[in-house]
RNA sequence: GCGCUUGUAGCUCAACUGGAUAGAGCGCCUGACUUCGGAUCAGGAGGUUCUGGGUUCGACUCCUAGCAGGCGCACCA
């Protein structure tokens, strides 16, 4: 029940009404014609820029061309009560106090579905995120993407889209190597009393990996790990499952979930990067050259090398990629390009790449490569979510790589709770830095919008439970013939927005809408709360411990937006705070 | 040097794919508690949307040239 795509639609079919009868010129396309909100002052519902659009082909002023489309609408709609042109040439709709009725009526018989886009064609898709290296724990760089990833699933979840959601394991390579060294040295220092290398800058000195060894050794007695060369591809897959425990342990505290967990490691020994390069090679995208050196930097240690490179210069990027190293080996990029084969090859109507800020580079590579694979464009939507800056005590705190000195999700949800974080984390757009203040995201005030908005749904929470009602079950409203105050109605605009909050968050994949939206919707519930502190007759429950069912009926829309809302986020909505 | 990205109130950020007099919160100032839960509300002050050009009926939004911050720019993953 979305009234702004309604009335477009209503609007649209009056223009083409008018241009049969030969009274209006209609362009080509209707696409720049909208109906939005108009701003609060002009005391009206929902106004549309038609005129100002048409005005051009009919050679008149969009204000003149109004009036004559004014009263078209007007005739069209009982439901008007006033309609009126606004200088540019806008159109605003005012409507009677039971079209709002009429709303409210419609949302109750229909709360499953409301708010759900219904115009958008469903489709399929994968969304990859998170993807950390199974090399240790999350910490707080993390989380933010992951969180965005998963609230992006649930958007689209909550559309009736299909979603899968994926988790790359990169297993393969040299950074493994060097983790399941330090995995063994860890390993030794318990059974054999040896100090750990701290020098050596290649191994992982994390005091995780003690717990690690220790995990490994508890759990396989039979394993003799005096000879590293014999137990290494064991020791190597030992060693990643306990890391991939612990990645999934601290994915499950945030409330994350994925669906697919794919091996890198699999890919390769699957064949399917020699696959995908054979492909490139057939159709072209291959050739051995060298990469030169950028312009600008200090160059003296450039070796231009001849490799197998990747056209991706032909789809836009600045330079072609190296798909093999010198020693024959496959780069990160070319298991990447076949992953990515892997995932068209499922045929998702779209693939979603979750990265962060220091991963922005990558995009033109690795969606050049779905380019060429799939020969389409736009298959790939890649979203960068951009850096955390954590503040405790009103000072920046910086994370440094030395051991102790960065803060795990374990640490974070500990601190502060993984609603505060999910909540907070999601509050921004993704592409604008963040900055994570430990103290507000731990404070239970109106600072930590999370509250306020969890304190709205607890408050109408409150009302029920004084009516000994119960909030989650169906309202009971027999006659729908109320009015509404213009307080009220208020609410129920910021309600009718619902549906375009949610749109703009699927289609655009910004979910941050959401936590906007909501704490904008608990504003206005929080002031119309308050009116009843003056005025007595503006509580919701009356002298005779009595609701009425307009009132009823608006407590449970606001309760249930709010519900579904957070659910969206991945928060509680408690009854009781 | 090149690419991506950000620049909006003192601070942190919104702004419905180009709409109207650019909105919130924090901070500052003034008010409302024997509360349907004050974890709340009402009011005030605070703006050349980084700068210059362009596109148009209309630009925070699009184009262009700059400025400033961030990220990235080998065979790491």
């Amino acid at each position: 029940m979305n009234i702004f795509d309604k009335y477009l639609d209503k609007i649209k079919k009056i223009l083409l009404d008018l241009s049969k009868n030969g009274d209006l010129i209609l362009p080509d396309k209707l696409d720049g014609i909208t109906t939005e909100t108009p701003p609060s002052k002009f005391n009206s519902d929902i106004s549309t820029n038609v005129a100002m659009v048409l005005s051009k082909a009919n050679n008149k002023l969009p204000t003149d061309l109004a009036v004559t489309l004014a009263e078209a609408i007007k005739k069209s709609d009982n439901l008007i009560d006033d309609i009126s042109i606004i200088k540019p040439g806008f159109i605003n709709i005012k409507f009677k106090p039971i079209f709002w009725t009429n709303f409210i009526e419609e949302i109750i018989k229909n709360f499953e579905t409301f708010g759900i886009n219904t115009n958008e064609k469903k489709n399929s898709y994968l969304v990859e995120f998170v993807s950390a290296n199974p090399t240790g724990p999350l910490h707080v760089g993390h989380c933010r993407g992951a969180i965005l990833g998963d609230v992006i699933a649930n958007v689209l979840l909550f559309n009736k889209h299909k979603v899968t959601k994926e988790y790359y394991v990169n297993d393969y390579g040299n950074q493994i190597i060097n983790f399941t060294k330090s995995v063994y040295f860890r390993i030794r220092e318990i059974i054999y009393k040896e100090n750990f290398p701290k020098d050596n800058d290649d191994l992982y000195p994390g005091d995780y990996l003690i717990d690690f060894a220790q995990n490994i050794i508890n759990l396989n007695k039979k394993i003799d790990f005096k000879d590293f060369e014999k137990i290494s591809e064991e020791l190597t897959a030992l060693s990643i499952e306990e890391a991939l425990k612990l990645i999934k342990n601290n994915l499950n505290i945030l409330g994350i979930n994925h669906d697919n967990f794919i091996s890198e490691k699999k890919i390769v020994k699957n064949h399917e990067v020699e696959k995908v390069i054979d492909f490139l090679q057939k159709n072209n995208f291959v050739y051995k050259g060298k990469i030169k050196a950028p312009a600008g930097e200090n160059n003296e240690k450039w070796v231009e090398r001849e490799q197998l490179l990747f056209k991706s210069t032909d789809f836009g990027d600045d330079k072609d990629r190296a798909l093999q190293k010198s020693d024959g080996a496959w780069t990160y990029f070319a298991s990447d390009v076949a992953y990515h084969k892997n995932k068209l090859d499922r045929k998702f109507d779209y693939l979603i790449n979750i990265l962060g800020a220091d991963h922005a580079g990558y995009i033109k590579r690795i969606s050049s490569s779905v380019d060429a694979l799939s020969g389409k464009k736009n298959k790939l939507i890649c979203k960068i979510s951009q850096l955390v800056k954590l503040i405790k005590n009103n000072k920046p705190f910086k994370m440094s790589k030395r051991k102790g000195d960065y803060i795990t999700v374990d640490d974070l949800i500990k601190e502060v709770g993984k609603d505060a974080t999910r909540f907070i984390m999601l509050n921004r757009s993704s592409d604008v830095e963040l900055d994570f203040d430990f103290d507000v995201v731990k404070e239970k005030t109106k600072d930590n919008p999370l509250y306020y908005v969890q304190y709205c749904y607890a408050r109408i929470a409150s009302v029920y439970r004084h009516l000994g009602l119960e909030l989650n079950s169906k309202v009971d409203v027999k006659d729908y013939s109320f009015e509404y105050s213009k307080e009220e109605i208020d609410i129920l605009k910021k309600i009718s927005e619902w549906p375009k909050c949610i749109e703009a968050a699927s289609t655009k994949l910004e979910p941050h809408r959401i936590p906007v939206y909501l704490y904008e919707l608990a504003s206005e519930f929080h002031s119309y709360w308050n009116l009843g502190k003056d005025n007595p007759k503006k509580r919701f429950i009356n002298d005779q411990k009595e609701i009425s069912d307009d009132k009823i009926a608006l407590l449970k829309v606001v309760s249930n937006i709010i519900k579904s809302g957070l659910s969206i986020v991945g928060v509680d909505a408690p009854e009781k705070m």
